[in-house]
DNA sequence: CTAACTTGTGCAATCGATTGCGCAATATAA
DNA sequence: TTATATTGCGCAATCGATTGCACAAGTTAG
């Protein structure tokens, strides 16, 4: 009674029947009697059937699997993002394949190959701060595989994507600094090339022109944005005797650096210097004081990106346009930007 | 000449041999000519031969995927551990699917068979809080396919294991705490059926009968252990006037929250009570005081079942005794736990 | 020089499900 | 009642690679 894997063949033979049918009636097909089908469904469960996955993509060229390419898996946005593709997908029953290019554009290419060697139904990805040229990706969509890009994108490509207004968070965050009194706000950003940095440094800069205020180039570093890269920053600005009342970095983590180099040079925060960040890192709401931020909603970022996907994926692959979604950021006041009159 | 896909019965015909040679030539296999293994190997390249991963598992049976099934991927311990088993199954050509349980039996049953399903060639895996009943691993056990427990595992079940010596990590921070001059610490922790939580609540009061203290039940408190469990277990303590120097969290979230009400209610820490946690949650270094915590050497632990798993694969399934892997975690001390004499 | 291996390949079955086509039986239309 | 549709199911090919077996040619042993 315990061979251990039941196949349609097993459960057509008892029935009397072909796989063919089995099949079909597994699958509801519209020829198949009710009866039979009825009768299929019961064999099925009695021999307690499971169906081959593997033998089926094989054949019908759907693998029910999609592949996720991202820098790194352990960093709070993305594995957020991740949970929310992954609950999306779990309901309709496909799987998901995670992998690391760690920001290596080598590896990223690799990575793309072998997940279409993997014959995945479609790829889900953000694309790594080193990666400047987009052919791997343009061969996905050559062979009409679904693509869908995350945060990271690029305009290089035809393709469907889901981002957050990184300007518009970008301009509220600078906009409430200076609203909460701030006049010269240093910023923290990154390469240039990236869409999100390039973008949320926009919203800072149409802040400041907003509300008249000038534009120094002094008050903008580049880094790469971690802690360090946080503090080295702020240590240069507050060294070069550059004046300034706050502080937005593009990221949580150098925003985090700013503040602990500014306590320990003894500024107030926030009746001295402001500061903000961004990406709602769990820190910062334990930071003392605690951090203003922007919420990027990256597990809602998830859910709609997988949502996209599968869209894509039903649609015809020849004739559908790229969707592109832009969900609006949330800012998270808190402590460090509080108005101190 | 743009036929995508090309497959080893194309390459077989452009040699005028058979996809049988074909095969064996690109596994290397030994029967094969050095120059026929050349030459397969040379046109597979001009053909921009893309193996079919599909195919090959419906006939070797090895899919060259892995089931990672875990309580919910956003959380930096588990994506930790994924990131270090992504990196090494990588290496190996192995495809990593992961799935989440939300701590919810049920659908971790579901998950497991789904992933049987997928036909994947093993399971690793991190039991739910509420999983109590054990028997979809144990199918998987008596199929025969490699399963790796880490972190929360189950002494019910015969099978490969990695975790940190929680005991020891926990033994480590008690003692801490007590040299630094605590004599009454409190212990947040959580339901006794998990084993992460009984042997760190083990550990805590070994150290305590070590060092002639009395274990006082009034000091334990059960909880989920978030940020607001910490938090309200903290104010019951306190309105109960229960006296307590120290307090030493199974969980970060949780001893984050005892620290904001202790904060908010004037105590100083460490100088009236010194706070420990478990975790090392990246936050724990961001607060004010930073949080003496323990590493649980997420991203080894990883690596490690990665590795206990591909031994696991390799090895005769019938003959392999279970691997149980012991890591050794690090306190890190920090000052909410400094001695201020 | 013959028996016994070893090497190098080909044949054909196989993994398990899907699916285009064909056909009989039944239903519907005219 | 006859012509046309519709319904329900089986046949057999197919997806692309793997692998046990057979066998010819070349090697080695005795």
């Amino acid at each position: 009674m315990k061979q251990d894997r039941a196949t349609i063949h097993d459960i057509a033979k008892k029935l009397n029947t072909t796989a063919s049918t089995v099949s079909r009636a597994l699958n509801n097909h519209p020829r198949i009697s009710e009866a039979t089908k009825k009768q299929v469904l019961k064999m099925a469960k009695k021999l307690n059937y499971q169906p081959n996955h593997i033998a089926s993509a094989l054949r019908s060229g759907r693998s029910r699997l999609i592949g996720v390419v991202l820098p790194t898996i352990n960093r709070n946005f993305f594995s957020s993002v991740i949970r929310g593709i992954e609950e999306i997908a779990n309901n309709l029953d496909y799987k998901v394949i995670i992998t690391q290019s760690y920001e290596d554009y080598e590896k990223e290419v690799q990575t793309v190959e072998a997940l279409l060697n993997a014959r995945v139904d479609g790829i889900i990805a953000s694309i790594g701060k080193n990666t400047e040229n987009f052919d791997h990706f343009k061969k996905v969509l050559k062979k009409g595989i679904p693509l869908v890009l995350f945060d990271r994108i690029s305009n290089e490509l035809e393709v469907s994507q889901v981002v957050i207004d990184d300007h518009l968070g970008a301009y509220q965050t600078a906009d409430h600094l200076i609203k909460q009194g701030c006049k010269r706000i240093v910023h923290f950003t990154s390469s240039q090339k990236i869409n999100i940095y390039k973008e949320r440094k926009r919203g800072y800069e149409d802040a400041l022109k907003e509300h008249g205020l000038p534009v120094d180039p002094e008050l903008v570093v580049l880094s790469n944005m971690q802690l360090e890269d946080g503090r080295q920053a702020m240590l240069q600005i507050i060294e070069k005797g550059i004046p300034f009342d706050g502080v937005f970095s593009a990221s949580d983590y150098a925003a985090m650096g700013a503040m602990q180099v500014l306590k320990e040079k003894g500024f107030k925060i926030p009746s001295q210097v402001k500061i903000a960040g961004f990406g709602d890192e769990p820190f910062t709401s334990f930071t003392e004081p605690s951090i203003t931020t922007v919420d990027q909603k990256s597990i809602p970022m998830g859910r709609i990106t997988a949502e996209t996907f599968f869209e894509l994926l039903k649609s015809d692959p020849k004739q559908s346009v790229p969707q592109r979604t832009i969900l609006k950021p949330e800012l998270i006041i808190r402590d460090s930007s509080k108005k101190t009159k």
